[in-house]
DNA sequence: GTCTATAGATAGATAGAC
DNA sequence: GTCTATCTATCTATAGAC
């Protein structure tokens, strides 16, 4: 199964180039990487990593696919938690997190650049947000069903302010990724919300 | 006083300058936008803006400056609040802030690429963070000290989950400027942290 | 203070050989 | 599957005329 000339099998090149993609888009954003960059770091020639992407877009698609598919597994395993476990199951998701610096990198520039409607990742932005939304407020619904959190609780501020609360301290933990630690601020802030509203 | 040639007076190019770039900085951050664009926004040639501004580091340093002396001069005419008024005084921001989408999408998408240590703005990002953290400490202290906020309130984590809210709201807010309303999630927010520490 | 002209680098993308 | 070569556009910045 040797190959003859210097290509490797299938997906490897493209999976090494994915991987190149993430870790410059999350230092320098997406705007802020050339292809010719992503191509060095994977060992191609900026023509053999346009091979596999067609376009700077398609690349970037790749990696925001590739990026839901880790967060998808993380989260599939922990089940549906219903109630403050939906917020225990964030936490788990923000120590995660607290370990790959790349990741984030890549989440904060990346959203903060497809905010703007014309950018190639804003629907993207779009569907993560109702995604990570319509967890919570079901998780939230669902406790105040069970008599876990109070029924007065306004969901919506509750979603609102915690999505919040994640995205602000992934932003600042970057500035500081030594000094502070995400997951205890978090896990306060969620302690803060269960003795004002269980 | 009238100019023989195209020349406008003294600052009111480079005031017209800065003003351009802080409009398309904002929508397309620092790095996706380019001189000329700033230039052709202003109504001068490239050169004529490099006049103003020998290098674009130079542009985004006077951006940054702007929107400084802005804040500075909004937050300067509130004095300087203690206890839970400093948090009033940030919710009096947030309103204000809200009126301005453009400032919003400036802040969001130069702190997120200003978080590498080699942005041009990253020195501004450190001292941004550091000046409103040691505002909002300052005023915990002191509330503690008056009885207002209880004593066994952790300062820091309050702080950091504070400016997270923050961050993440003004985030989340550019993709939904119509239906989400800043302020009233950051009032819940603090209502919250009054039910919780006074 | 503003312009034209231009330099030199780099951008994203395509054609065609192997 | 990967390469070299090349295209065209755009980038930041400088030189020098008016």
């Amino acid at each position: 199964m040797a190959k003859s000339r210097g290509e490797l099998s299938g997906e490897a090149s493209r999976a090494k180039a994915v991987q190149a993609a993430v870790e410059l888009f999350a230092t320098s954003g997406y705007q802020g990487t050339s292809i010719a960059r992503v191509a060095e770091k994977t060992g191609l020639s900026q023509s053999g990593l346009l091979h596999h992407f067609p376009s700077k877009t398609a690349l970037l698609s790749a990696v925001l696919a590739e990026r839901d598919a880790e967060d998808g597994r993380f989260l599939a395993a922990q089940g549906k938690p219903a109630g403050w476990a939906a917020f225990d199951a964030l936490t788990a998701l923000v120590v995660r997190n607290g370990t790959r610096p790349q990741l984030m990198g890549l989440f904060v520039r990346v959203v903060a650049e497809g905010t703007e409607p014309g950018h190639p990742a804003h629907r993207w932005v779009r569907e993560h947000y109702a995604g990570i939304e319509r967890f919570l407020t079901e998780a939230v619904r669902a406790g105040q069903e069970s008599g876990e959190i109070r029924a007065d609780a306004p969901v919506g501020t509750l979603v609102h302010t915690t999505v919040a609360v994640l995205d602000g301290l992934q932003q600042r933990w970057l500035l500081d990724t030594d000094r502070l630690s995400m997951a205890d601020e978090f896990r306060a802030y969620v302690e803060l919300l269960r003795s004002r509203w269980s």
